[in-house]
DNA sequence: CTCCTTAATAGTCATCACGACTATAAAGAG
DNA sequence: CTCTTTATAGTCGTGATGACTATTAAGGAG
């Protein structure tokens, strides 16, 4: 039998398997880059850490899946405005010692999110600060390495980090993120002239400003503009190594 | 049975899926962006364009069944120079008519590569100008233009154009490679300016000029360089316009 | 009430990357 | 020899950006 059949798929020549989606959850809490991360129960890795995640069901697609995925286990009732990326898609064939399991990763962001409820099996589910993850089951040490890299880099180039916010934030608020998820300080000025230099990146609020909780001057309110995509990019100051600009 | 077995996967509770491969592979041939493609001899889709693919083995990751496939359809022997570059994952339930396939689709990038060896399968594989590509097979049209917009992204802030290019290469045959992918003109001082200011893109060969082909001037050849990665990036001229990228 | 701290906002200034050019050099074609 | 073609060198103005300094508007300590 031919495994190749590039001219169609035989039926009887494809291997069996396991799909399943693993989610890097990221939220910023308190100034703290944060992960979603639950308690595994059962062998193999017992009582670590892992990525959550599961099967994706007969009619699903891997994006279906993962957001059924990040509603079951953040505990939120609406999760159709968080976003979702698919990162990539692990198929060691020694990930799981048990069986073949292909899992198709995603990335999502989320604005300080709710503690996420136990999960029904025992299992606990918790915010865990990314900064001090440790080794985790299977190849989520590698998947969620890949997610944050992937995160940072669009920070540069996408309206990403407005999904970080609240609908309505300061300009400070969105320095926080960036500087959260890169680990870098940023000067302000020049952050908030970019910003605002950058068309469709945010809007001010019609007639707002903040005042009570601050201890400064209040800031003003924006919420996220209609463009994706950043140009000129936000580049991270370190980011560029060998030479930076 | 609870399909979501956070705490471990449960071998009883999964759907199995069928794991395949698709491959975009690029190449540039006079001056021309071309892709590879087979047609298919079988319902469904007989007749039919679509990019070439299989299925993953047993005890292949995708990315070795990816350069497998690479391989059998480029009918190079050694393809580990090509690159390889894993897209995304498609796995709409319905993608395919017969059964349930998760496809997970490659980038693939080569310096004028030869012309393909028909498949044993009465199947018939052939380099087709990209920007004359008809609908295809399956979703494959849409996995065709998710790796030409990757592929053109990359350019910009990856060293990637030099996989188009054979060993030793001009500025020219560098710049058309942008032209082409990208389907725009570029500056020719500029572009030379911007590539050599760039360190670590492209090197010089240690004492070469190339004077047979040309009508002009002979150009001094380079090699690629050391750096992956473009800083800053090498951006489309059209791309910072109103808004879009 | 007054000073002090804190944070937001408003500039300034020099550097540098980049797009748009013009100019020169070195080959082949006629 | 001259024309065409392509590579290479350089110029110039604009705009983005990093590094600063200054001002404004709040709360808190005394």
């Amino acid at each position: 039998m031919n495994p190749r059949a590039p001219q169609g798929y035989d039926p009887h020549a494809f291997t069996p398997f396991a799909v399943t989606v693993d989610l890097a959850v990221f939220t910023v809490r308190d100034g703290d880059l944060q992960v979603l991360l639950v308690e595994r129960g059962q062998e193999p890795y017992a009582g670590r850490w892992a990525l959550p995640g599961g099967f994706v069901l007969p009619r699903e697609s891997a994006e279906t899946a993962a957001r059924r995925e990040l509603a079951e286990e953040t505990g939120l009732s609406d999760v159709s405005g968080l976003h979702l990326e698919q990162l990539r898609t692990y198929s060691e064939p020694e990930r799981d010692p048990r069986m073949r399991v292909v899992s198709v990763a995603f990335a999502a962001l989320g604005p300080d999110l709710p503690e996420p409820r136990g999960g029904g099996d025992a299992a606990q589910a918790q915010w865990r600060p990314f900064r001090a993850v440790g080794a985790l089951a299977f190849d989520h040490d590698r998947i969620l390495a890949d997610a944050h890299d992937r995160i940072g880099a669009k920070l540069e180039y996408s309206c990403l980090a407005t999904s970080f916010c609240p609908p309505e934030f300061t300009l400070g608020e969105l320095q926080q993120v960036y500087e959260t998820v890169w680990g870098t300080g940023l000067d302000r000025p020049n952050f908030r002239r970019k910003v605002l230099a950058t068309p469709g990146f945010v809007e001010p609020v019609p007639g707002g400003a903040r005042l009570t909780g601050g201890r400064g001057k209040p800031a003003a309110l924006y919420r996220a503009g209609t463009a994706a995509t950043l140009h000129p990019p936000l580049l991270r100051p370190t980011s560029p190594e060998g030479r930076s600009r």
